[in-house]
DNA sequence: ACCATGTGAGACATCTTTGTCTCATCAAAG
DNA sequence: CTTTGATGAGACAAAGATGTCTCACATGGT
């Protein structure tokens, strides 16, 4: 009977040692097993014990990445309502894994063998669909392509994680951050008046 | 005196170590002395005497970038014109050193010590000030931190110059996608002429 | 022809990280 | 209490990368 017991110990370890290592290796990519196991409150024997090695603990990382973002699309529902709003859902989503993703995103090495691959791709073909529904409904500008738009996703996701761990940017403003640049971008929308008050909402014509 | 022609050569050498070094590293961040080496085409030994040691590469590399760096700020002249085409500006010089750029961006290694730090915040204090004049100018939305303008702007540089070494989006398309999106973003900016009415677009009184 | 200098090739020791091992300890189930 | 199994600590060798060295060769100036 303790075959139970043991095997729940062992996800719930499993688990927690793949966060620690995720949010040490996002700090410092080269961050030693040794090191990974003492972030883990473990030893280096356990950290062994639980994944093969180094490689087995990066490729573990690689389907938790895979696994947080698909889910993170799923409980987004892409399909559903305009387009911009299923963004600005993918990003509060994608939120807790962004400092994962960008750990991952640096990892070239992983895209040199083909093991995962077919997992990120999905991923990618998943977010570039939402970006050309937009396109097709007239919400997204037509002369972004999707990839880039994707690219992009990416990009400004680990730049927000980045800054945000760096101190850069307020934690809950992480979201907004993204969502407004990626849609909105930079530029004011309205013509450069006087300073009125302009705040991030559309509003409606107040004349 | 053999004193000139060798100490040009060396810098011309030194220089093409340096971009094969940046152009190596920026796909494998992980690569080797020796295949450092064996990308500039020459000998690990002659490599070891150029460069103390894989430190005093990337050290080196760091200055590059940050030279690079402030030369294309000097040629992009961020106090002329509108903010926005100095933005423009400024991506068109960066280009060329984007791949470089986001070598460095990743390899936080370079943050722990705090030898070249000084040289990174002129940098970035620099690209803040541009997009503080833009808001203060009314080009730019004020509810984006020029912290984060200038933190997505690293980030949309090296996802382009990702994508383009991946070959996701074609080169001549790198200043053009990046700047659309930094500033304009996704939605379209002109009102809906078919389809149902916008619920995104802060649209002017559509008449 | 002679020498100087940069270079490539390779040997070598050193260091770090990794992977595997053993052994003592501790907690829980029987 | 006994037994089972996981854990931590540490030793150990293997592998890889690095830094240093020597030596042979080529080139270019004297």
């Amino acid at each position: 009977m303790s075959h139970m017991v043991y095997s729940c110990l062992m996800a719930v370890d499993r688990d927690h040692v793949l966060r620690s290592a995720a949010a040490l290796l996002t700090r410092r990519a080269t961050a030693t097993m040794d090191e990974v196991a003492r972030a883990a409150g473990i030893s280096r024997a356990t950290l062994h014990r639980q994944f093969a090695g180094r490689d087995a603990l990066v490729r573990a990382l690689e389907s938790l990445g895979i696994a947080e973002c698909e889910a993170a699309l799923d409980a987004a529902r892409l399909d559903e309502g305009p387009a911009r709003d299923a963004v600005h859902r993918l990003v509060r989503e994608i939120e807790p894994a962004a400092g994962l993703l960008a750990f991952l995103y640096t990892e070239n090495q992983l895209f040199e063998g083909d093991g995962q691959n077919t997992g990120w791709t999905r991923i990618d073909d998943r977010i570039a669909a939402l970006f050309r529904r937009g396109q097709e409904s007239g919400e997204f500008r037509i002369d972004l392509t999707p990839a880039w738009l994707t690219e992009a996703l990416y990009g400004l996701l680990a730049s927000a994680a980045w800054a945000v761990s760096e101190g850069r940017v307020a934690a809950k403003d992480f979201t907004r951050m993204t969502v407004e640049l990626l849609l909105g971008g930079a530029l004011r929308r309205d013509e450069p008046r006087r300073d009125e008050p302009r705040h991030d909402e559309p509003r409606r014509e107040e004349s």
